[in-house]
DNA sequence: GACTTTGGATAGTATGACTGTCCAAACTTG
DNA sequence: CAAGTTTGGACAGTCATACTATCCAAAGTC
């Protein structure tokens, strides 16, 4: 298909393609003489695959860039596939450094070796930047929050995905990544409205629960 | 205190903080004449917020100024309190519309009438973006993972809050929203590097989890 | 053969979040 | 009390990000 299409498939301008291939988050199409050029499925699939970083994940382009790099060099273990999806979707940071306290909390929480990974390393920048802010959070919750976070990722842990190729696989883990973790934070709200209406009796014709917050 | 001073207290520097006069985000000082004003600790904490959900929370300008004004005016009654913070830190949309199915779900899983609070919109919205670029999430998953976002949400729910005076209710419940949803998501990942640890087998030194991903 | 489309290069725009400059009135210090 | 510093307020300038727009000549289409 020539640009024009692939434009109408996607919803995105002929300009704005022409953009993402000057910077590198599509692929050329394949050249046939000098001003012409043909796409095809993967171009599609490139681009919704950008969209979805930039519009549900956020994602600057320069990271969408570090994305589509990494899906053209996945790790060639199977061991580095999960951190480096995690390594790809580490939050913007205007965050400090962990300090050592958060490190070791996250070091009894995980797998050994786990406050070295790009996961364990966000774990502790976030407990970090929620003490910096005088936000402390407690073991017994903590713990609490692990296990409920286990039940979550066993559903995420797709066994097929150990046997697909690398980087099917780490798209996979990607765009899954990005496209539910909206969704865990919603249920997480949700949630609290219905504790919160069960504690403190249900409201007026409850649309909303009542006075309540998240845990110190 | 002088603008200097609150400047050196928050780490911000003046001509910001004079910007964040403009926009609205900071309360003016207690004039004393026409070229001085003094500030207090309510200052000092008001620019601690703003840094806070501009930072970790990546709100816009804007939306800050929409938390603030919230926090001028907060709601007269509990129970539209948490409504109120989820309202503040709804995500920025370039989401589209839910579609009635995404509804339907979510009238499935909370609180009567929860489909139509902020918290059940963003689901609502969540599961829409995820079905557009293909990702589904079946009724088992998502059983699951409000079941975990529920025992999450026990902990969330502060007691002593229902007695705090609405403001810092208010802000009790965005702060700790803002601070403590990165720590759920970097959770969740070092719990999938666990799962896929254990399920895979060890992996080398085992800095990292082998080959997995989220559900479908 | 007239018209349209393309790739490639380059320049321009819109937004957001600051940052810098000026000024005169207060204040502080010597 | 004179010299120098700080302040509030107004306004203009900057920087980064993510596009958009314009040009052009070659290639295709009708």
């Amino acid at each position: 298909m020539r640009i024009s299409e692939l434009a109408e498939r996607t919803g995105v301008s002929i300009p704005t393609l022409k953009y993402y291939l000057r910077e590198g988050l599509l692929h050329a199409g394949e050249a046939q003489g000098a001003t012409r050029a043909t796409y095809d499925a993967s171009h599609v699939d490139r681009v919704r695959l950008v969209r979805t970083l930039v519009d549900v994940g956020r994602l600057s382009i320069d990271r969408v860039r570090e994305v589509v790099r990494s899906l053209d060099e996945p790790p060639a273990s199977r061991h580095e596939l999960l951190g480096a999806a995690h390594e790809a979707l580490r939050p913007h940071v205007a965050a400090a450094d962990p300090t050592p306290e958060a490190l070791d909390r996250v070091r009894a929480l995980g797998p050994p070796g786990c406050e070295h990974s790009p996961a364990g390393h966000q774990l502790a920048q976030a407990l970090t930047a929620a003490g910096a802010a005088g936000w402390s959070i407690d073991d017994a919750t903590l713990a609490t929050w692990q296990r409920a976070m286990l039940s979550v990722a066993e559903t995420d842990v797709a066994p097929s995905l150990a046997s697909a190729p690398p980087e099917e696989a780490l798209r996979y883990a990607i765009v899954g990544t990005v496209l539910t973790d909206p969704v865990l934070l919603a249920l997480r709200r949700v949630a609290q409205e219905s504790v919160s209406a069960r504690r403190l009796g249900p409201g007026p014709p409850a649309s909303r629960g009542p006075a309540t917050s998240p845990a110190h």
